[in-house]
RNA sequence: GCCCGAAUGGCGGAAUCGGUAGACGCGCUGGUCUCAAACACCAGUGAGCUCACCCUCGUGCCGGUUCGACUCCGGCUUCGGGUACCA
């Protein structure tokens, strides 16, 4: 062997983990180092093998409950961006523990949602499988980082366990109407109550709520009690809190779905490009504007970030005002509006609705109403977004319908436009263009008039501009003359409401949360529907009533389907579910026909269950005694199946006729036996086919198996079991013997599953509850909650509701789900873009003998293109496409350029590799652009080669690069910028990437990443390890006295790390530990009293080095379970202060003086001084300023 | 458009309550060690200038308050997030 053969050294060592050999010749740094990956596999089992993170429900110690927002587990994968926030909770959490606290840190999964959805849709694949695959890779990922999380808690919001209670809470939300006058939901039953009493005067009237509110017409006690179901049914939908309404959505008929604001650009569905419009449809929605007031209110008490909060109060947008009813000039009907400056109600000088009104039909005249059909047709087909957004282009039309002035008699014209919204306010407003920007901005557009009604305090253009502020003094106004702009509003309000004209009225920008999706991968509502007659047809949606299903039903299981898309006639995806429909259990047949023995052969007549009484007690018996008799192969399975763990509710020992089945799912139809030795006798098995001949008549599925095989393969036994539940097709209707209701067939969104589940971590697997009140009592609400911001207005806001909803109906103690909340910023990705130039051949070709391509065409260089130092190109007749490199300019020509993401792994610093990219587009996109050219300035590719624009070969290349373009965004799979932290657990281990992320920066800020700084902190971790070893890799802590020196280093560190995890300052934290790291690097130290308390402080931070350290320190449990030090003041005073001394706010020269003197005796001291003489030189201070401490500046 | 944030050296960032701008790390430059490279260690590193001093300038832009402003106020610019069916 050569003798330096074991030299292996640099980059390639850091990244394959492998310890450090240095130079056989240099025997001083000849050393095994910090073996980064050895230390966290072997600690990480350790954990799991330990249970060292699980959490009990009690104890002696104070609770703190530590919570991150749901993932949602992409196909992506984990990336970079994911652990951002769950390492710093997961420092927290341990920092929590050090300090004595019994700490909650559970995690689990968002999981159902529209991308596994859409992956489904394109690939076929089931959703639940590729989640599952998604799932179970997040989690390798998670465990690779060494989080603390407790793993036995974890819930999924796709599995029948946890989404039973989602239901569960809906079917409650269902049952309950908001009580204005106690303010908190109620049961119905007490509404009915009241109704069966008194009737219904109007006055609940705020809980009606709707995109277009409308009133609900009074009744009395008499007329409710003579209502019909249907009519009962419909007038408890005005107030129960789940409710079906309707409301606008972007409805695409090309898809036949409805499409998120998202998803539509321009009119058209951003996949495929089909027509949308705005329809309304009957909805699910979720009355949480009922709940507008309190959550408004209650975000004083909440520790939230400031910004969070004031998204939240916008997004809620409460505003007082009135509403106003504009007579029609010759209709009988008026238009409602809603305002908040009834102040101004003299400057009305025309009325706008939203094209969507419903009144826009009924008004139009008939000389409009070609160019208002027209107009609503266009307004139609944009989102609400762009239609909010698009405020350059006013649009309207006139309707050539008047309303009349309410306090003038004047005529008012009536217009539509589409910066009126339907969904907010009534749908109208009143224009006061002098007053109100956006109607200024259309009147001057339409030429209409701008009646000037306030007077400015200061001087004003009105030509230019209106005047929105809320001051002045109202002129031209009639009885408001001379008011001041709040005393007016007052004033109008009153006089509105005394002439009858309308009320003064509190307007929530907060409109309710649609609940029902036309998707697949949801929750199915626990809704069927039965018809309003006891008709068997029911012709009309409009005559069947939605029933809730019993709560011992649920949960309602999500069907089969045979693809993931509508049907063809436009219903969700659940419609295609083969024999998806509520029946009503069946009773037990009448006595009669039966035999009286358990005996059956020729004339046997099965029936659905066993008659008579006494034979179902003796089975029931029998049963229970069959039970406590389970064999080992039984019990095995039925820990495998018990608690729905296969999606469908089994049962066991379960009397079937006369047969009692070892096991049973009744929703299925499926039998399963499992055999003992005894059924090899020939007598035996034909008892055994008799008896699954019987079984198979009553409908069900008989699945036999052996002891053995269920001993001995038992995954494979339940996935055969689970596999045959799922595929199950269940016959239909009379066939099963009973009627079948029509299922509701939307499902819940996504936010449905996450709206709760910080109350499921408490108490996962309790299958009689949703969660214990003793544990909801025991572990409250979260304390510190750690998420993105993005969430501030969504989920933020739907679990506060449903928080609220739950305390109200006395499930749980508390009224809100976080006390604190903490928002990670987003760490973005760099993504590539290249840039695809189209239909810019000109038509001639010419061939050439003299090139390596026979024939070639010109490729015309528009102007625009800067750059190319040519006008025209020659290229090979053959090539297709023509890609730009990005550093070529084309400001002008965007019209003929597109960009496409480029895998960020194929652009390493924008530099496209172009073969890659090739063979990428082939092999994910199945894309042959074998014979595309990539064109950069001077020079072009093509199929291998580098050509000059005269298609010469060249062939030095080395300084040719094709360049992407780069951008800063969202990390996405859609965007193929995603990174990975399992690459850098690779190359640096766990605890460099969980403090490198928190180096990175503030938690709450956003930013890019990039892995820079990376080997830095990987040093530090290196450096620290060498603190404990000599140069031999020894570990040399040694038990003597530490000095004042290396105390203070100790007492100051762990001073500032307290603060700053406190203060989720974790990169000031990380750089603390850096400097304490040099400074007793420097020091020389190695005692024990000192580097003992770090290795605790720094456990949270990176848990596996701790541990290792702490084990080589002699202990023998975890670090986990020790405590965090304390620091001593006394190690930290100093004797005197160095004050930096300014002259005229700048700083001039420093000087020391010492501690405890006061301001005077300071100025004193400083003023005694040689430099002061020299910067004052011989003039008088005006004035000196002393802050203690911190500064002194002397004012000359 | 509207709502919520952010902007500091070549880069990520620090300055916690209006009090020394640039901690810590990366990168870069020079050095020690080495045949050499790498690793490690040491030193320097905001810009300008007549270059270890001194001075001037300097926290996105314009203005203000203050003895003193990255920090507070008014007005902008650019970037990021949300905008109700992405999660």
């Amino acid at each position: 062997m050569a003798p330096f053969s074991n030299w292996s050294i640099g980059k390639s060592a850091i990244k394959s983990g492998i310890p450090y050999l240095r130079s056989p010749f240099n025997s001083v740094r000849k050393f095994m180092e910090y073996n980064f990956s050895e230390i966290e596999k072997k600690w990480q089992k350790a954990w799991k093998d330990n249970q060292t993170y699980r959490v009990t429900d009690g104890g002696s110690k104070p609770k703190y409950y530590v919570l991150d927002m749901f993932p949602y587990p992409s196909g992506a994968g984990l990336h970079v961006g994911h652990p951002l926030g769950y390492i710093a909770s997961d420092i927290f959490s341990r920092y929590k523990r050090l300090k004595g606290f019994n700490v909650l840190h559970p995690m689990g999964f968002d999981a159902f949602g529209l991308p596994a959805e859409q992956y489904a849709i394109q690939t076929g694949r089931h959703p639940a499988d590729t989640t599952k695959e998604n799932i179970a890779r997040y989690r390798e990922q998670l465990d690779k980082i060494g989080f603390s999380f407790d793993w036995s808690r974890e819930v999924r919001t796709c599995e029948p366990e946890y989404y039973r209670w989602t239901q569960w809470v809906f079917l409650q939300l269902f049952k309950s109407w908001y009580n204005c006058k106690t303010q908190k939901a109620e049961s119905l039953d007490t509404l009915i109550a009241v109704f069966e009493k008194e009737g219904f005067k109007g006055e609940a009237h705020q809980v009606l709520t709707g995109d277009i509110e409308h009133d609900l017409a009074p009744f009395t006690a008499e007329e409710w009690k003579n209502f019909s179901e249907k009519e009962k049914s419909d007038v408890l939908m005005n107030f129960r809190l789940a409710y079906l309404g309707e409301a606008w959505v972007n409805w695409c008929p090309g898809l036949g779905t409805v499409l998120a604001n998202d998803e539509v650009k321009d009119g058209v569905s951003e996949r495929g490009g089909y027509p949308v419009e705005r329809k309304r449809m009957p909805q699910w929605s979720l009355r949480i504007t009922a709940y507008a007031d309190r959550l408004l209110n209650d975000l004083n008490g909440i520790d939230w970030s400031d910004s969070i909060k004031e998204a939240q109060r916008n997004w809620i947008g409460r505003s007082e005002g009135t509403s106003i009813f504009f007579r029609l000039e010759n209709h009988d009907a008026a238009v409602e509006v809603f305002t908040t400056r009834p102040d101004t109600v003299f400057g009305v000088s025309f009325v706008t609705l939203a094209p969507e009104h419903e009144l826009v039909a009924k008004i139009t005249t008939a000389e409009y109403k070609a160019a208002v059909d027209a107009y609503v047709n266009t307004a139609k087909n944009k989102s609400e977004r762009e239609r909010q957004a698009d405020v350059k282009n006013v649009s309207g039309q006139f309707t050539g319908a008047y309303v009349i002035h309410p306090f003038t008699a004047k005529k008012v014209p009536v217009w539509i436009g589409e910066y009126v919204l339907a969904g907010y306010g009534t749908g109208a407003v009143m224009a006061v263009p002098a007053h109100d920007s956006r109607d200024f901005a259309f009147a001057s557009h339409f030429g209409l008039e701008k009646p000037q009604v306030i007077q400015p305090p200061a001087a004003w253009n009105f030509e230019k501009e209106s005047f929105d502020e809320k001051e002045g003094v109202c002129i031209n106004s009639d009885f408001l003359d001379g008011l001041e702009v709040k005393a007016a509003i007052r004033k109008a309000i009153e006089e509105i409401e005394k002439r009858g004209l309308g009320k003064g009225k509190i307007n929530f920008r907060l409109r309710d949360a649609a609940f029902g999706r036309q998707r697949y991968w949801g929750e199915p509502i626990p809704i069927y529907y039965k018809p309003a007659v006891s008709s068997s047809a029911v012709e009309n949606t409009a005559d069947l009533i939605p029933v809730p299903l019993d709560e011992s039903e649920l949960p309602l299981i999500l069907p089969e389907v045979d693809k993931f898309l509508p049907t063809e006639t436009g219903e969700p995806p659940l419609a295609r579910a083969r024999g998806w429909a509520y029946r009503p259990h069946p009773l037990p047949l009448s006595e009669g026909g039966g035999s009286d023995a358990f005996t059956f052969g020729e004339g046997y007549t099965p029936r659905f269950f066993t008659t008579s009484p006494e034979k179902w007690k003796l089975l029931k018996e029998w049963a229970r005694a069959h039970r406590k008799a389970a064999t080992p192969a039984e019990d095995l399975l039925w820990q495998e199946l018990r608690g729905k763990k296969t999606g469908f509710q089994i049962r066991r020992q379960h009397a079937i006729d006369v047969f009692i089945v070892d096991f049973v799912c009744l929703s299925r139809k499926l039998v399963i036996e499992v055999d003992g030795g005894y059924h090899n006798d020939p007598g035996q098995q034909e008892y055994d086919a008799q008896r699954t001949l019987v079984l198979n008549e009553l409908g069900f599925k008989v699945m036999r198996f052996t002891n053995e095989q269920v001993l001995q393969r038992t995954s494979e036994t339940v996935n055969e079991i689970a596999n045959t539940l799922r595929t199950t097709v269940l016959p239909e209707g009379e066939e099963r013997g009973g009627v079948a209701y029509p299922y509701e067939t939307t499902t819940m969104p996504g936010w449905a599953g996450s709206s709760w589940y910080f109350l499921r971590y408490m108490d996962p697997h309790n299958e009689n509850e949703f969660v214990s009140r003793e544990k909801a009592d025991y572990w409250q609400n979260v304390d510190l909650y750690l998420g993105g911001a993005e969430h501030a207005t969504g989920h933020l806001l739907y679990v506060r509701f449903w928080t609220k909803f739950l305390y109200d109906i006395g499930k749980i103690g508390v009224q809100e789900p976080a006390k604190k909340l903490i928002n990670q910023g987003m760490i973005q990705g760099m993504s590539e873009k290249i840039k695809i130039k189209q239909s810019i051949f000109s038509g001639t070709t010419t061939t050439s003998d003299a090139h390596p391509v026979a024939s070639s065409k010109s490729f015309l260089m528009p102007q625009e293109m800067e750059g190319l130092n040519s006008t025209t190109v020659t290229l090979p007749i053959d090539s297709k496409q023509v890609f730009v490199s990005a550093e070529i300019e084309d400001s002008k020509d965007e019209l003929m350029t597109f960009f496409n993401y480029v895998p960020i792994q194929l652009s390493k610093n924008s530099k496209l590799e172009i073969d890659k990219y090739l063979e990428w587009n082939h092999k994910e996109r199945n894309n042959d652009i074998s014979s595309a050219v990539f064109l950069i300035k001077n020079f072009y590719w093509f199929k291998g080669n580098w050509y000059d624009y005269s298609m010469n070969v060249i062939s030095n290349t080395s300084n040719l690069a094709f360049l992407t373009k780069s951008e800063v965004e969202k990390m996405s799979k859609s965007k193929l910028n995603v990174e990975t932290p399992d690459d850098i657990c690779d190359q640096y281990g766990a605890d460099t990437l969980r403090m490198y992320e928190m180096f990175l920066g503030p938690i709450d800020q956003a930013k890019p990443w990039n892995t820079n700084g990376i080997t830095g902190v990987h040093g530090f971790l290196r450096r620290f390890w060498r603190l404990f070893h000599d140069d031999k890799n020894g570990f040399a802590v040694n038990e003597e006295a530490a000095t004042k020196a290396e105390l203070k280093v100790l007492h100051k560190t762990i001073k500032k790390i307290g603060e700053d995890v406190e203060r989720f300052s974790f990169n000031t934290g990380v750089s603390s530990f850096m400097i304490a790291c040099n400074e007793l690097t420097e020091l020389k130290c190695r005692k024990r009293s000192i580097l003992e308390p770090l290795v605790i402080a720094l456990s949270p931070f990176a848990p596996h080095i701790a541990e290792e350290l702490w084990e080589k320190l002699g202990h023998t449990g975890s670090v986990n379970f020790a405590q965090f030090p304390v620091y001593d003041e006394q190690y930290l005073t100093e004797d005197s202060f160095e004050y930096p001394v300014q002259v005229n706010g700048k700083l001039r020269f420093k000087y020391s003086v010492a501690l405890g003197l006061n301001p005077q005796q300071i100025e004193k001291e400083v003023m005694g001084s040689e430099e002061v003489q020299k910067w004052l030189d011989g003039k008088t201070p005006k004035k000196v300023i002393v802050v203690p401490n911190k500064i002194v500046n002397i004012v000359v």
